[in-house]
DNA sequence: CTGTTAGCGCTTTCAG
DNA sequence: CTGAAAGCGCTAACAG
């Protein structure tokens, strides 16, 4: 624990009676550097256990190594998922992460992005939160320099390199396979409509009764104020409020459908037997649940890999004017149990077996 | 995204014709500073939109203000919960959090401790993989004078500010519930024992048998390779291939428990009826699974908040010897309907309300 | 009140 | 093959 003080490249000049420059060369196998002093350099920098100062090397070479990664919280499977994948791709290219949270608080969002500026990160990815409606820091971002790539949560009318996933879609097969399977009366207990993302699933629910020319009914639709499992358990119990009569129930994401299980269990519902569940995120525990939950899988580590790739991308092409990317990625509906299954339909939809959380998988 | 070049101190003094060290001083609101002077150049200063270049600052104030995180896996809801109480406490004493992930492999933990002590992080905190048995990477670690704190997971025979929680006593709760509510034969399926926190949950189980007069039977302890749901699965179908009665079965996490309830369930027993189940961590879904999950709370947030305060406190207290703090927080067990409640001990067992995941929690 | 100087640790011309 | 010098951006004595 004593400070005893790193040794630099000067210390072992010193002591070598050589020049810093000399040590330096003989670190970095420069050519042109005879091998006895190399030795003697290489044994001593061992010796002491030599370690470069990153920091010295970044204020040089104008570039700090780090990448930054901004997301509203990193405790659910889905954003802890793209972190992994942002993670392992930018590794393998010799960055290091600095991830923060913003907790969903604009304010936070706003300072943590200047603190990242000020530390002269390489490049940032950004999840915004829910209350983003503003791109002004991202603008200023921007501005010095600093490349930016915005996933899952979309900020419209903000130009900028994008991977989303298709939300809309999801939703809309989730729908649709629910109405296949013969439900009327779909309820949809829908996230904050301020995020892009749930917004879409609404969309996509909508959309879906109106190609199969289902009535939409305004009181099947409950608008939760977040999207934690204690939201699903208000939500659901303000819908059973309504006294309306429903099959099946469209959730925003898994954690709001368990949620709302456990809300139609106390009330004496089954599932799937009087109502069928579809929930959004297959998050781990998604498949052990009782019954198991119905949903609709992302390419959530996929999606990380693929923002990170493309900011590396920025890098490679340093300064050279390029379009904008706008990458979207398809998710896949997942039937388990929690819904009825008609058999007819079962081939088309049910896919082989997806175990919790695959680190890999083919788009 | 053009890179126009930050603006430095430099380009400032030179258009108005000042020394740098000038516009240092009125940027930092120095005393004697002329108040017109201070004026232009905080003027010229927002025009430009001047960021100070921390980079630059590090190197001369020989501190990076970056504080690193080593994680076995963020994906978790202990880890990311871990984190948020670091990154709390961290950011309000102006930190910066730099997160890694192991992946529980050996060699990259080696490597990333290796990757922050280069980029001069001011400190770390580590919870180790479970296959780390040699501490040289620490003991290197703490000879550059980065102080470190070892969270969670202990390393048996390794010096260093420690903060754990109490696994053995949060089993023997565990298991010493069961034994009170009536059950003879109770299963355990371990983690892997190479993780000091398993190896004290089995003891726990053990010793709460041996006080209690109960005969252990090797044969009710299965011995997982992982602790994901998935092995949850395997150990639980290789223990009911033993045919041995059993009553009750305590598992060493949620994450295994619902593995087990998904095996139990398929395999016609009843929880709790058939057999009480009791897991550990208290994941955020546990409190909504069917039937919701008995298990052991720990202070995780707590965990995260006091490692990290621990970390600061070095900070402070730099240079000074100080003996190592050891910190061992308390679990507490949360009875939900996975396993059979007994009248008479219910209310020195039974908890109030624990929504969820408390972010702040008293000790 | 302000400028000069030196230096954090390192690399990279440019001269030897 | 090696050294001297300059500089990345900034601050903190030390002089004026």
């Amino acid at each position: 624990m004593q400070q005893t003080r790193q040794t630099t490249i000067v210390d072992i000049a010193n002591q070598l009676g050589v020049s810093p420059s000399t040590v330096s060369r003989a670190l970095h196998d420069h050519p042109s550097i005879s091998a006895k002093t190399k030795r003697n350099v290489v044994r001593l920098a061992e010796k002491y256990s030599y370690q470069p100062n990153l920091l010295a090397l970044s204020l040089l070479n104008k570039r700090s190594g780090v990448i930054g990664i901004l997301v509203p919280e990193i405790t659910s499977y889905f954003f802890a998922t793209v972190i992994s994948g942002v993670q392992d791709m930018v590794s393998s290219a010799g960055y290091k992460l600095l991830i923060c949270q913003s907790g969903e608080s604009f304010e936070e969002e706003e300072k943590l992005l200047q603190d990242m500026a000020l530390s002269r990160v390489d490049g940032v990815l950004i999840s915004p939160t829910f209350r983003t409606n503003s791109f002004q820091h991202f603008e200023r971002l921007k501005k010095t320099g600093i490349p930016l790539v915005i996933f899952d949560r979309d900020c419209p009318g903000f130009e900028a390199d994008k991977v989303l996933v298709d939300s809309y879609d999801g939703a809309y097969q989730a729908v649709e396979y629910l109405i296949k399977t013969g439900c009327k009366r779909i309820a949809h207990i829908a996230g904050p409509i301020a995020i892009p993302t749930f917004k879409q699933r609404l969309d996509g629910y909508l959309n879906a009764h109106y190609d199969n020319n289902i009535p939409i009914r305004s009181e099947l639709i409950v608008y939760s104020n977040g999207f934690s499992s204690d939201d699903g358990v208000e939500a659901a119990t303000q819908l059973l409020d309504r006294h309306e009569k429903i099959d099946a129930i469209f959730a925003v994401n898994d954690a709001v459908s368990i949620g709302t299980t456990h809300v139609l269990r106390e009330n004496g519902y089954r599932v799937p037997d009087d109502i069928s569940l579809v929930g959004f995120d297959d998050e781990s525990y998604a498949q052990y649940y009782f019954p198991s939950l119905s949903t609709v899988w992302q390419p959530v580590y996929e999606l990380g890999m693929l923002s990170a790739k493309i900011l590396l991308d920025r890098f490679a092409n340093r300064g050279q004017l390029q379009s904008y990317r706008y990458e979207v990625l398809k998710p896949e509906l997942v039937i388990r149990e929690s819904s009825r299954i008609i058999a007819e339909s079962t081939s088309s939809y049910a896919l082989p077996n997806r175990p919790g959380t695959p680190l890999v998988h083919q788009a």
